[in-house]
DNA sequence: TCAAAAGTCTACTAGTTCCATAGACTTTAT
DNA sequence: ATAAAGTCTATGGAACTAGTAGACTTTTGA
């Protein structure tokens, strides 16, 4: 049940791009090089991931001097499930339960299958979180924990 | 978010084996051939994936004329997180909220990270599901379903 | 106008994993 | 003794993963 590095890199730098975010000011336009350093992701690799994204239509970016990539809607309304999709593919952990790319099988009985049953539970509690926990509410949840360490360490 | 075809296999297997069983009988023995012909498994694959269970300790065999496997402990005992993570390893999506192999996923600030938290919940929503369901409690389930087709097929 | 700074795009590759298949071997019942 | 079953190890092709390389385009601003 494994998140690919690619999808952890790409979910990683939305969630810093969206944190980075600062009310009544535009959005920021964070260079590939600085996410990369930042989050400490190969800047090469992390590049193809961002464009992948940005192709998807979930960022946008500016070329040239003083370019880079910012979020293409706000951060309430883009999900992990979201993102995650886009990077690496049906959520579902085996296709006879997935919505977005739903394949038989091959079990003898669709219907009766006792794996499908549970696996579709899974699928369903995988998606519940995924689809309804948007960028802002990771960056204020980290907010969150923040200080409560910082509360806790005095 | 992929089950392998290896754990869809093992799974389908234990379920199987976990449904032939007859109250007040002694378990069934089932061989290699006949599960794989029922739930249309190559039979060399599945000789390798019920070695594995077996070595875990899961499966019990018989070997010679009238051998072949059977579940080493009821039904109710061993659960659907087991199974997997013998065939597919650790359920957790990512490294960092493994409780069963645990590593540091190289982010900059483990406590704070964003995506480790919602991680964190989706790794226990899995394990939820699949340590808290049996191949008895899956055979129930199937059962269950079969009679509501039946009563509402008349 | 031109150079530097940034993103864009495509190709490549080493390594790994997945899904098997093959075949020789061991154990057991009759 | 033989046939039926599981045991074990090796091999192979295909796909995927994580990354590297490099040539190209767009934009800014000196």
């Amino acid at each position: 049940m494994r998140l690919s590095k690619r999808g952890e890199y790409g979910l990683r730098a939305m969630i810093m791009l969206a944190g980075s975010a600062r009310e009544n000011e535009p959005l920021p336009v964070v260079q590939i090089k600085e996410i990369s350093q930042r989050e400490q992701i190969s800047s090469k690799f992390l590049e193809q991931i961002l464009l992948t994204l940005k192709n998807a239509g979930m960022l946008h970016s500016k070329m040239g001097v003083g370019g880079g990539y910012y979020l293409a809607r706000p951060a309430s309304e883009i999900t992990l499930g979201q993102i995650f999709r886009v990077l690496d593919g049906p959520v579902a952990p085996i296709k006879c339960v997935s919505q977005m790319a739903y394949e038989p099988c091959g079990c003898p009985d669709e219907q009766t299958c006792g794996l499908r049953l549970v696996m579709g539970d899974v699928r369903n509690a995988i998606v519940d979180i995924l689809d309804h926990t948007s960028l802002e509410d990771v960056a204020k949840r980290r907010e969150a924990v923040q200080q409560s360490l910082g509360l806790t360490s005095q």
